[in-house]
DNA sequence: CGCTTACTTGAGTCTGGTCAAACGGGGTGG
DNA sequence: CCACCCCGTTTGACCAGACTCAAGTAAGCG
């Protein structure tokens, strides 16, 4: 596994976010930008395959994910993985470690990232100063409980087709929405082991769903990833639907 | 199924709110207190199978749970449901729908409840004047996603029996943190159909997995439902610590 | 060219699901 | 007071979805 970090002190100015072009994120006044820019620490640019946070430590960053893909995921003490989510563009990350002392999970890369990094230190001034921004992470926490729950419902419940349908249509329609989908050939950049650890099934089986899916026409798979060919299909197979309100707050 | 539901104005007073007594919850100041009580619209009282909260609506109020046990759940449209978590004295339930408009999921209680009920608009007042308050509902809210993420990792990768001890060694330590295991002879009050749509599994595996575990000698079932006789084992068996830090905020 | 990583496929096994039936306690109406 | 019913639990028989083991292929890389 290579793993490479670099810091870089600032390549993005606060001002010129990234994620502010993308118009699911409500945009930030001047003077919350001014905080922003005060709050933020530096980036974190770093490899695939690469650990961002890691279960049992105390990190004294959090994170804003500005540009790649990645994954939590939480370890049984014999190797048993569980990947709980996905983490794409303008999802905070830390937030639990950040509060509550030490992290509960890891998180790892799945294409090249680049993070923007925040002072845990300064996450009481935040609340202090900037009530619409404390509010906003509030907003952001409880929108990682409903994935959680959604995820819940397709382990337990969902037969291993449907699960790997929604979990399909899941990433596919987060993906999308951020901009992670715009080229005609992007693929998820996940390896069916992957799949496997999110669906709490082994690989072997979930080889055979993937194939069975792909068999269907409703997606693809190469050596970079998935291709999602019939995201409507997908989300009716697994009995979900997306919501398509948007507009979401972020940072 | 009998539900019964009673607004009561005012019960308990937040200066002498049972839930101080518990010494695992922070205190709050003179001023929070003040805040809190104005902060307090009233009290829900429901019975045993009432539904708190429902899937698809829009509810005004948000509630911290006084007394009693309930579960948060979600349905597939053909009924298929899966219990997410157990809510218990001390937690903030409705949160997600105060801040993202409709309730993804569903609340019920799994036995008589009183519930502390807040307005739901007058958050953003709560993160403008408490920037404390704010840190703490975030922090509740974190601490929510940390139990889910626990659930998922058993759901998707301990097997029946692990995943059975895990979820009663789980609630059991919860409960008695709150003061809910107090007698010698509680029981979490819950069927084997509860266990099963919280595990992911059949109720008849469910059953044969509950005998096994009986067998054991770690729990017993009775008509009330079940009885934990050895927590140490129980956390072994499902590769599972409780971490034993406490005080924690509430409201 | 050899090695590694990821995907595939088949065979055999077992965990967990479905179907069906029965039991026991508590509540209810005759 | 008794018969009946309902709910939750229990058990057995049989079936299927998912797991393990094993082997083989294909692509990428040093």
């Amino acid at each position: 596994m290579t793993v490479q970090a670099t810091y870089a002190e600032r390549t993005y100015l606060c001002e010129t976010c990234p994620l502010m072009v993308r118009k699911i994120f409500r945009n930030l006044s001047e003077e919350e930008l001014a905080f922003m820019s005060r709050f933020k620490r530096g980036e974190l640019t770093i490899d695939r395959g690469a650990t961002v946070l890691a279960e049992g430590t105390k990190n004294p960053h959090l994170y804003t994910v500005l540009f790649g893909w990645g994954f939590r995921y939480k370890l049984l003490p014999d190797g048993r993985r569980q990947i709980v989510n996905y983490v794409m563009p303008g999802d905070l990350i830390g937030l639990q470690g950040s509060l509550m002392g030490e992290m509960q999970h890891s998180v790892e890369a799945l294409s090249p990232m680049v993070l923007c990094m925040f002072e845990r230190s300064k996450m009481l001034t935040l609340f202090h100063d900037h009530p619409e921004l404390a509010y906003d992470v509030t907003w952001i926490a409880s929108r990682e409980e409903c994935m959680l729950d959604e995820n819940l419902l397709s382990v337990g419940r969902r037969t291993a087709l449907e699960r790997l349908a929604y979990l399909i249509a899941f990433v596919f329609e987060r993906a999308t929405d951020v901009g992670l989908m715009k080229e005609k050939a992007s693929v998820i950049p996940i390896t069916q082991q992957h799949v496997a650890d999110t669906l709490g099934l082994s690989l072997v089986h979930t080889n055979k769903t993937i194939r069975k899916l792909a068999n269907l026409g409703l997606i693809s798979w190469s050596e970079k990833g998935c291709k999602v060919l019939d995201p409507e299909k997908l989300q009716e197979l697994a009995h979900w639907e997306a919501d398509s309100d948007k507009v979401r707050p972020f940072i």
